[in-house]
DNA sequence: CATGAATGAGGATTCATTCAT
DNA sequence: TATGAATGAATCCTCATTCAT
């Protein structure tokens, strides 16, 4: 049997929502966290998860692929669901954007495992050429509501005139950045760090 | 011959200069900026070399990490060269910042391929616990640097007062960010980025 | 399944009895009276055991180490197996000496694939300074063996004053010495040399 | 060219007696005695001749079993030439057996580099069927020597009338044995062992 | 649903040997 | 004579995936 993706199933829930699969996603964060990309097999996953054997995850996964993508989407929609809501609180794209940076921080202070391992994945995962890219996917995504938050303020007036894109890049660079060396250097304060550059990034795009 | 470690000789010169170091070397950074740090295997390497078997990189190389560390500090001392005189030539700590920003992905721009396999590296090697970790070594030495340069800038009262430690990762961070979205998105012009984003942190991190 | 390495499981019987465990067991030990120590390599185990593919002997085994261990302890459990009960029977030191050694190469008579296994393992595995070494493991064992034997004969009064420790080492030359010309010289009958040298080592110890 | 053996050269010697050929073979030696006979390669042998390159060994041996061939007629002839002519002094077949064995292990503890590898080599050396076996050649010239020796004693009298071949082999083998314990256990006296050891045998082999 | 044995390709590395110079 | 670069087979081992039960 293949292993089947988003088909309903008799069960209360379809096939993609099990517990199981949860469960190995969550062993695959924790194991990724630990052991970095490069680090990480299905039998290490396996063994996370307190699970006997290994073709159990290529049971409830198509591949790697399909596993980390889910990996992506659990964490990314934690994310949302910690960022989101404060973002649509504030009045100010100037607010918004030092919410966006802190509430992000926060998030990966506080899921520390989930955000090394969305970075670790969004930097260990290049396929070679042809398939879908799982990086871009990630970034993209990340990147596009940085850029809209950007210009809607430069068009309100609140940002000086740059090019929002470079600013976004920016902006995700230095917070990935900051949870990679929380990685090594573990004395890291994540939560005081965001402040911190919250107000770097205020100052920088500030309208003169 | 057998793969030697590092030591000098007696003659002439050091057997790192071999030309077949020196061409798996390059094979070895056009490998890892095509297939990414996961992706690229001996044999890929080879084969990028135009080498007919994979032992040959044994040959040469003691192992995996002596050949890694080889095109780190290859494109480590290429980037020095071209960024250190230009550092040098700088009067303030502001001009300073801003030069090492500009030249920094002005190398990245004319050395594509080597920087994003320095970068692959750094981000992509995570020995598991034991062992030296050779992302920190890269990145603490960039860090140190701008450190020192921030503090010296605050120090003499060009910068405001902010924690240098954040502020260098965000530039790092930034830096980096670009180079891996270059990898992707083909149009980006890293040059041009190198002047907006020095713009940006000159504003970010200007005595108020 | 991943190998495990010697752990006991929960299930009814550990995982050491996998009956593929011991069909490569038994080929290694076959492969190894064949080819010798150094001629054996997984491969050979594999093509000997019938097995397809090479990776399959990792599949069971965490390691070459572990591998060659329980042939070790399989080797030494049938040749306990087969002498100790006898050994207990005996009454005197001197009664004890002699069965020792005429049950270890009756033992060995029928047992030829195992004997040669084991001896080519004891003397073929010299790790290269540091580790465990398994051949004065295996050595050590049975030399403790003989020199208690031949110290309790001589604290009865049964054997004469020598150096117990230099008596055992004979004993284990000898009778290792025998089986490998054994290898050579397929004529030689064993059984008869066991009692040859029981003979002999008994005129040698006798107290004058 | 291929390496030539013990063709009539232009120089003084043979190339067969070369300086550098008894150079590497002394370096086998040593290594051999260091490593084990496993732990042996070509490159470890150049690197203790202090020679660059390996092929060097290539081109002065047709291939690793002449090396070894060499290297175990060289030690033999060392022993020989230390136990020979002792041996023709003595007058009885027992002083000539007492003075084989502490003639032979007074040299292997004055060449132990010589007498480690010697065993080594008979120890592991196993052609896979075809071929010739050298382990064969190195030991039954050792048994023929002393079973001729205890024939002797036996026609004349002077020993009991026991299986040559079944002493000659554990003679042999305990030998052996010394100097395999001595390489782990480096406390252990050979040449007081030889005493220990002539004392035992000549008790054995004594016509009642 | 779940298991876990089996597979086979691919990983790095070592080694004896060859060959052009 | 001597060199040392090159070769390619063989080493153990890991991994994602498949499949019969």
């Amino acid at each position: 049997m293949r292993a089947r993706t988003g088909t309903a199933e008799s069960g209360a829930r379809t096939f993609t929502e099990s517990a199981r699969r949860k469960q190995i996603v969550q062993a695959a964060v924790e194991t990724i966290a630990e052991h970095g990309f490069g680090g990480t097999s299905f039998s290490k996953i396996a063994q996370q998860a307190g699970l006997s054997s290994v073709g159990m995850i290529s049971y409830y996964f198509a591949g790697k692929r399909e596993l980390l993508n889910e990996v992506v989407a659990s964490v990314l929609g934690a994310a949302k669901e910690h960022v989101g809501p404060r973002l649509a609180e504030q009045r100010s794209s100037r607010e918004t954007l030092r919410t966006y940076i802190e509430a992000t921080l926060e998030f990966m202070a506080s899921h520390r495992a989930e955000a090394i391992a969305l970075i670790e994945i969004s930097l260990g995962m290049r396929t070679s050429g042809a398939g879908s890219d799982t990086y871009a996917d990630i970034e993209r995504l990340s990147l596009d509501l940085l850029v809209d938050l950007l210009s809607t303020g430069q068009s309100q007036g609140e940002f000086a005139d740059f090019d929002p894109w470079v600013i976004a890049v920016a902006i995700r660079g230095a917070i990935n950045n900051a949870v990679r060396c929380s990685v090594i250097d573990a004395d890291v304060d994540l939560a005081r760090y965001g402040h911190d550059l919250a107000d770097m990034f205020d100052r920088a795009v500030q309208a003169s």
